[in-house]
DNA sequence: TGTACATCAGTGAACGCGCGTTCACTGATGTAC
DNA sequence: TGTACATCAGTGAACGCGCGTTCACTGATGTAC
């Protein structure tokens, strides 16, 4: 296992490079596998052109790698959200949808496990993590309740119907994925059926 | 590894009773293990209290296994609906979030994995599987169309309605599931929600 | 300005583990004669 | 009614593999004197 012709080593002052050259190389891999068993440890190591032991210095281990792999796309899922122009609910939703086409496996992983009781030093990480969510939910709250006034409804129950659109939103991207021999209406179709029920009630 | 105390070898024409206990097992692991990983040919053997080359009379490999755990899963999805009364859409709903919340892995390996191209000898596994998730939302368009026309709504646009509905249940049980630290509304509020939705428009 | 030294970014070999898979086999049970 | 034989439901040992993790190490680079 030579180290892959490409790589040099990083300089002096620079050995925490590595740390996110190891995220991009877990990230490529899990979209690549189709899977996150494909994020080992191992595996990052030698797609990244280092050794395995060499991971320990920026990683716990595997989890620690995927931690650091859903953190940095919460942080991209949510700046996604809003250069879409939060403003515009449909333009939220599409945002949302096309994080979710274009990696699919990272969407899968950042809403589809679990998130367990973290260890005392994943902690932090995972309050952020939940941060992230908390905040790209706040952006759908508040479109919901923006769009609410300015058609002259009632806003205070923004957070339900935000709620509504979310699982809504969630159910299609991650369905979509998963049965893709069932009919799906369009994006378009979709936000049409998804937005009329926000407007009515 | 010597045999477990209480299983005896089966009988001269029984043998196939093992492959049923041998996804009994591994529908066992995939719920306490708290993801597919955990479903491995030689633990799902060693669950059964049997040597791993026995598995190999009844299944191709661990993903066999998986699969024949999704078929039957599917199957007594199905029947749960079935049961439920599928005339009413609330109940409907109700039995959908009720398998979902009990065996919350086996629904998210039912609805949650790529069903990729299958190999030849797949085929008709999949096949019934298919035929399965459909027959359960054949089942909801059902409800939907019934519900209109005992409201005295034009039921001809079921199937989208059903499918709107469908989204929002997968979404609100998956996301409940993954992300148990969000306020989420109880099950009847989100029925509420979601079937506000579909009276309205 | 030269040189000893500390530090840093990794390497390379080794380990034990559980896994999937194969192979030859065993021992009970039914069947043919 | 007894006995040889075929069949069936598994067993037990072995293999190679990739994995996570450890340990002592190396070699380039900056720093102290």
């Amino acid at each position: 296992v030579a180290s892959e012709p490409g790589r040099v080593r990083n300089p002096r002052g620079q050995g925490s490079r590595l740390r996110a050259e190891l995220v991009a190389a877990a990230t490529a891999l899990l979209e690549e596998g189709g899977s996150e068993e494909a994020v080992t440890l191992r595996g990052v190591a030698r797609r990244a052109g280092v050794t395995a032991p060499s991971v320990y210095a920026h990683f716990s281990g595997p989890g620690a790698i995927l931690q650091a792999v859903v953190d940095r796309a919460f942080a991209e899922f949510h700046q996604a959200l809003t250069a879409s122009g939060s403003s515009d609910l449909r333009s939220l939703c599409a945002a949302y949808l096309d994080f979710a086409r274009t990696r699919p496996q990272t969407y899968r992983v950042m809403f589809g496990r679990h998130r367990r009781e973290g260890t005392p030093e994943m902690t932090d990480a995972r309050e952020l993590e939940d941060l992230a969510g908390s905040a790209a939910f706040g952006l759908l709250v508040e479109a919901v309740a923006q769009a609410a006034t300015s058609t002259g409804r009632d806003p205070s129950d923004a957070q339900l119907r935000a709620t509504r659109l979310w699982v809504g939103l969630h159910g299609y991207a991650s369905l979509r994925e998963s049965v893709p021999a069932f009919p799906w209406p369009s994006e378009d179709a979709m936000f049409d059926l998804l937005l009329e029920a926000q407007t009515s009630g």
